[in-house]
DNA sequence: CATCCGTCTTGATCTGGGTCAATGTCAGTC
DNA sequence: GACTGACATTGACCCAGATCAAGACGGATG
């Protein structure tokens, strides 16, 4: 194989964010170029709507930078999120026409995007694609179970907190290292998105954000910026036995 | 390919429950002699406990008949159920070492169990196993999806009415045809394993079945079997829009 | 046939979180 | 530096579903 540097597709295809989880780290340098050739970038601004759920959906995705939710409406508008979409997260479904669920940008989001037809007979042709793919899905099943239990048995506070950790544990990850100690980080979610995604209202979602504040789980930086003095404490207050918990 | 009437092997696979799905309706014959090889019944008798979340799992499995649950309990003893296994449906994860969830026969069942370092080994080797794995594990996870709407957003009798429906649909797949009209089955949960399911108490369950009843949505014969005199009116009580969910 | 035990139903009461409504905060922007 | 509009907080009240507590059913067993 020739080393990505000295090969333009392969150094294209660094920044191709399937690559963050490894689908194409071993591809050879033919199958990154017909990655290549069916890839393009799109942007959508804080709010935008990607696409909602019963469109015609002709590509697959991954997300490259920013936040996006996936979520679901009944028709009187009770609407509930089913997962949140970081960076190297996979969007859409190979061999599916239709959209199943809405997704929506809530920071300026880029994705690199996948014309599903050629993507569907790249994986049939490309036996790694598919296995990682088949990985990415078993640890977004886990996920939702967990967030099941979430969802079905805890309380409001504990809901709270067990969000507050994830995305704590989801900064943490870039800066590795074990989870104790002070924590410092910017929600990208408003009161209303994280009461979808709870199964709570907006006002509870407030109401318990400002309980664990003035019991001093969490101080407040302006409304958004997060900072956990003792990330044990946080933990304790999620119901999960010690550092179980692997959430999305 | 010979024709699987005059191949035993091929024979014996025909009982294998992994084909139900199809994951190995396209094999080869020497494909399906190595998947004979690795492959192993067990039986469990209704509340045997099939493996205990954390225990290490060397097999992965096909429920080739009756009915099992997958569930997680936090250490209070508060429990939620996050998927029913039902025939045909797959257990455990390539990949994975432990359970991540405990596993309950509710029924009498019958799983057919394969290796798992093989089985895995077989994966590498016969991207069309993987690529059905895919496809079941996507269908799953938008099961879940599916799920996290009802619990985070349904009333209880939402709740109650959409266990019925999906219990009835699967039930009538096998028999297929429209889903109106007349339905009948048995119910194989009890009233805690339903609330267990729903997020739910049994109290609760029992008041909005016996709700359901009294308002003739559904007719008792004794405390297992259930009439459903007309399936739109069911459907009208879940909350869904009219035949959307494809649940579990 | 009595009695036991697991499961289910039903009633009475309590409470966590929903609902409705007012007020506060702050980043634009004219 | 006042005005606006989007977001967030806080309070008062209410109700769906939890909790606590009896019973009722029904099938196994002697």
């Amino acid at each position: 194989m020739v080393p990505a540097a000295s090969n333009p597709v392969a150094k294209d295809c660094a920044d191709c964010p399937i690559r963050h989880r490894a689908v194409c780290a071993r591809c050879e340098p033919d199958e990154l170029h017909r990655l290549e050739e069916i890839k393009y970038y799109r942007s959508f601004e804080p709010g935008q709507t990607v696409i909602w759920s019963g469109d015609r959906m002709d590509f697959v995705a991954s997300v490259v930078s920013g936040v996006a939710t996936l979520s679901q409406t009944m028709e009187d508008g009770r609407t509930q999120m089913v997962g949140l979409l970081l960076p190297s997260d996979f969007v859409g479904r190979p061999g599916r026409e239709r959209a199943a669920f809405d997704v929506k940008a809530v920071t300026p989001v880029v994705m690199c995007c996948f014309r599903r037809r050629p993507f569907e007979e790249l994986m049939a042709s490309t036996p790694h694609i598919g296995q990682r793919l088949l990985e990415m899905t078993l640890d977004e099943l886990d996920a939702a179970r967990e967030w099941m239990l979430l969802l079905g048995r805890k309380t409001a506070r504990e809901k709270i907190a067990s969000l507050l950790s994830i995305i704590a544990r989801r900064e943490a990850q870039v800066s590795a290292g074990p989870m104790r100690g002070r924590f410092e980080f910017d929600l990208p979610l408003t009161r209303e998105a994280m009461a979808d995604y709870l199964g709570l209202t907006l006002e509870t979602v407030s109401r318990q954000v400002s309980a664990l504040k003035s019991e001093g789980v969490i101080q407040l930086e302006g409304k958004r910026r997060v900072v956990v003095p003792d990330f044990a404490r946080l933990l304790d207050e999620t119901g999960d036995d010690s550092d179980g918990g692997f959430l999305v």
